[in-house]
DNA sequence: TTCGCATGGCTTAAACTAAC
DNA sequence: GTTAGTTTAAGCCATGCGAA
C-alpha cells in the first residue's frame, strides 16, 4: 500500500513552482560576504574561479572552482571570499515552493556538488550563461525561458546529488498523505470520502484536506477524480469493457462519468475508445507497409 | 422497439477556503 | 485545529440519438 518514496518525491516535484529573481556573473570584491544571515530566498552559486569559505548551519565548506552550491532559504549562512583570490561565479536567486512548502525542507539535498568532467562543466556554464542572458531580456517568452533554465539547473543538480526525504514535521505529515494517496489508488472503485480518509489517519476532515492539497497540489477529491479518469482511460484502451462497466470499475455513475470524461478529454468515453483504436490500426497499417 | 450511451437541468450533500 | 459561509461535485430524472 505504501507509495514508492521516489514516486512520491516525483509527484511532489510535479507541483513545484519556481522562478528566478536575479541571475548574474560576478567577480566579488575582497570584502564580499554575509555573516549569520538567514535568507528568505534560495540561491545557486557556480564557482568558476577563486576561493572562499561557506558555512551553512554547522557545515563548513571550502568553496573552490567547479563546485555548484545550493543555498536554501531559511538556513543560517556565513559566506566569505579569500582575498586576493576572490570568487568569480555565476549565481542566481530564486523562489521555489510546493504549495505552502519549502521543497528543500522536504527533500534532503547536499549544499554542494562537484561538477566533474569537461562536459558537465560545459553544461553548467552554458545553462548559467543562458540564464543570465534571458534574464536580461524583456520579451514575454524570455520569462518562460528563464523558468525552464532554472528547472534545468535544478535537474542538473539533482542528477548529481543524492536526493532523500528529510525527516521533518512536514515530512511526517506527508508520510500520512502519501499513504492516503496509495489507499485511494487501491480503492478507486469504492465510495471514498474525505471524512473516511481523515478518520483513517486520525485527522479532522478539513485539516486532512488542507494538508493533502499542500502535499499533492490537488484536493483529495480532485486527486481521486484524476486517478479515476486515468484508470478509466487505461480500461477503455486495453479492454472491451462497456462504458457502463468502466464507469463502475472506477467507482462512478455512468452519466456522471460520461459527462466528466467529456469535459476532460473533449470526447465521450465511446468516442475516445473509437479514436484510440482507429489511430492504433492506422499506425499498424503504416508499419505493415 | 430495445439497448447502450450521452446530455441537460435541478437539487443537495460534501468539500473547500478564509478567518479565527 | 475549528467554524461558518461559499463553492463545487455528485446524484437523480428525463430525454434524445444511433445502432441493431
Amino acid at each position: 500500500m505504501d507509495l514508492n518514496r521516489n514516486d512520491f518525491l516525483k509527484q511532489l516535484l510535479s507541483n513545484l513552482q519556481a522562478d528566478v529573481t536575479i541571475a548574474q556573473l560576478t567577480k566579488v570584491s575582497p570584502s564580499w560576504g554575509h555573516a549569520n544571515y538567514t535568507p528568505d530566498i534560495h540561491r545557486l552559486y557556480y564557482i568558476l574561479d577563486g576561493e572562499g569559505v561557506f558555512q551553512l548551519d554547522d557545515t563548513v565548506l571550502e568553496a573552490k572552482p567547479g563546485q555548484l552550491y545550493l543555498l536554501p532559504a531559511g538556513v543560517k549562512q556565513t559566506l566569505s571570499t579569500s582575498a586576493p583570490r576572490t570568487l568569480y561565479k555565476y549565481w542566481c536567486h530564486f523562489t521555489a515552493s510546493i504549495g505552502d512548502l519549502n521543497p528543500f525542507q522536504v527533500m534532503k539535498l547536499p549544499y554542494r556538488i562537484e561538477v566533474s568532467g569537461a562536459s558537465s562543466a560545459a553544461e553548467a556554464e552554458a545553462l548559467f550563461a543562458e540564464l543570465v542572458r534571458f534574464k536580461r531580456r524583456n520579451e514575454l517568452a524570455a520569462a518562460l525561458k528563464v523558468k525552464s533554465i532554472l528547472f534545468d539547473l535544478l535537474r542538473f543538480y539533482m542528477e548529481r546529488a543524492e536526493v532523500t526525504e528529510k525527516q521533518t514535521n512536514a515530512s511526517l505529515t506527508y508520510e500520512k498523505m502519501k499513504t492516503a494517496a496509495a489507499y485511494m489508488k487501491e480503492h478507486l472503485a469504492s465510495e471514498l470520502s474525505v471524512e473516511e480518509l481523515a478518520r483513517l489517519f486520525h485527522l479532522s476532515p478539513n485539516y486532512f484536506a488542507q494538508q493533502f492539497k499542500t502535499m499533492l497540489g490537488a484536493s483529495p477529491m480532485q486527486y481521486l477524480k484524476r486517478i479515476r479518469l486515468a484508470k478509466a482511460v487505461e480500461l477503455l484502451r486495453a479492454t472491451d469493457l462497456s462504458v457502463t462497466d468502466v464507469a463502475a470499475a472506477v467507482g462512478m455513475e455512468l452519466h456522471y462519468f460520461s459527462r466528466l470524461f467529456k469535459s476532460w478529454q473533449n470526447f465521450s468515453p465511446k468516442e475516445y475508445r473509437q479514436l484510440y483504436r482507429k489511430r492504433g490500426s492506422a499506425k499498424k497499417d503504416a508499419d505493415d507497409r
